[in-house]
DNA sequence: AAATTTCCATGACAAGTGTCAAGATTTTAT
DNA sequence: ATAAAATCTTGACACTTGTCATGGAAATTT
């Protein structure tokens, strides 16, 4: 029968594509750990390759170009990034619970985390001058702003407030807080943790002025 | 007189001295023209010379090396930034002056000086990996939290209302605020200037109240 | 088992990088 | 005006970069 031919094709060449992509997605990871390091100026292909386990000319069977990749890499970031929050709004039974979580989630991927939102940061600044990669970090950016609204807006609900701030404020405003302090982190500051605790409690007590 | 040739002799040097800093600054401009527009990560010392009226080779007469040249410009950035919004300060007589002066020159510093600030957050991310980078961002950083905080100061004695927030959380604040608005703009966005000003004007409503 | 496609390593390329040394040129001092 | 010191240009160096072509190894298909 000629369907069942077709059919094994079609299993086969998804199981080739798959295979690519996991590949793909393998490479990506490498590059992201190097780029994380390094940065996005001081990181070659060939310093990816070698942080990989393949050599760098592999690079270029996987991906058209060296934006290929960062964009590839960039989404990767994305996918293990935005949805980090969720489960402390899913499991949050009241405002003081959740906040107490919210915080600690918070300083814990300052730490744990730096050297990726780092290259979040840099990779933001790219997009600055290089088009190619305003879409993506567009995306990425609105993903964020959202997850923050979200939490934000579970808070509202628990605390029984209204809530007029608008989302991409409100975004901002963590942004800033986070992004300021990474920097003190990455300069050795040990406080920075507990200063970004600190703020975002501060913050949310003017954002919820009742709930305090 | 021996003195007098002596005088004379530190009067020559000083102004051998004072050329040299004026043809140092002078290629620090230069270099800051073209960063702005290449963002760090593409900007090669060829291409400032070309920029400049010099070639490339002068450029390691009158700097070290390339990170020497870099806190230069950075230095130089900083001078004609911090103080930009200080006549606001000195001008206004009201609260309502006042917040309307602060909105429409922050819009303006958006449309007017993107490129110039897009390096500012370039340079800033390369602190996060380039540890000689640091002291000098984290000293520019600094001063652009005490500008926000002699702003807020200022506009808390009109509006005759207490202040609480501190200046770390209060300029974090702002500046992501403005961040968010500069990638927008650059991207075409014609509507972020205007976004920006209803931002500080209602982060502004939440920070004094009784003001509004 | 043979043939064919996929996958990967190697090496090369042209272009560009920071850096520096050797002179030419201009300015300053004698 | 002559000597000395400064400023600037030129050209080269060792190295790195992204990209690609060739060919070998491995896997898949026939």
């Amino acid at each position: 029968m000629a369907s069942a031919a077709i059919e094994q094709l079609e299993r086969s060449q998804r199981r080739r594509l798959d295979k690519f992509n996991e590949r793909r997605t393998e490479l990506a990871q490498a590059a992201l750990q190097t780029l994380s390091e390094l940065g996005y100026a001081r990181t070659s292909l060939r310093e990816i390759a070698q942080n990989s386990a393949f050599s760098h000319g592999v690079l270029h069977y996987y991906f058209a170009d060296k934006v290929d990749l960062i964009m590839c890499c960039v989404r990767h970031y994305k996918a293990q990034c935005v949805t980090r929050y969720d489960h402390i709004i899913a499991s949050a039974s009241s405002y003081d619970e959740m906040t107490d979580g919210f915080v600690a989630a918070m300083a814990q991927t300052l730490t744990d985390e730096a050297t990726l939102h780092r290259l979040w940061y840099d990779l933001r600044a790219q997009s600055l001058f290089e088009p190619a990669f305003r879409a993506d970090v567009a995306e990425i950016d609105k993903s964020l702003q959202d997850m923050i609204w979200r939490i934000i807006a579970r808070l509202a609900e628990l605390a029984g407030a209204p809530q007029t701030l608008p989302p991409p404020l409100l975004y901002a405003m963590f942004d800033g807080l986070f992004q300021q302090a990474l920097l003190k982190h990455l300069s050795g500051d040990a406080g920075a943790a507990a200063e970004l605790q600190a703020g975002i409690r501060l913050l949310l007590s003017r954002i919820f002025p009742a709930a305090a």
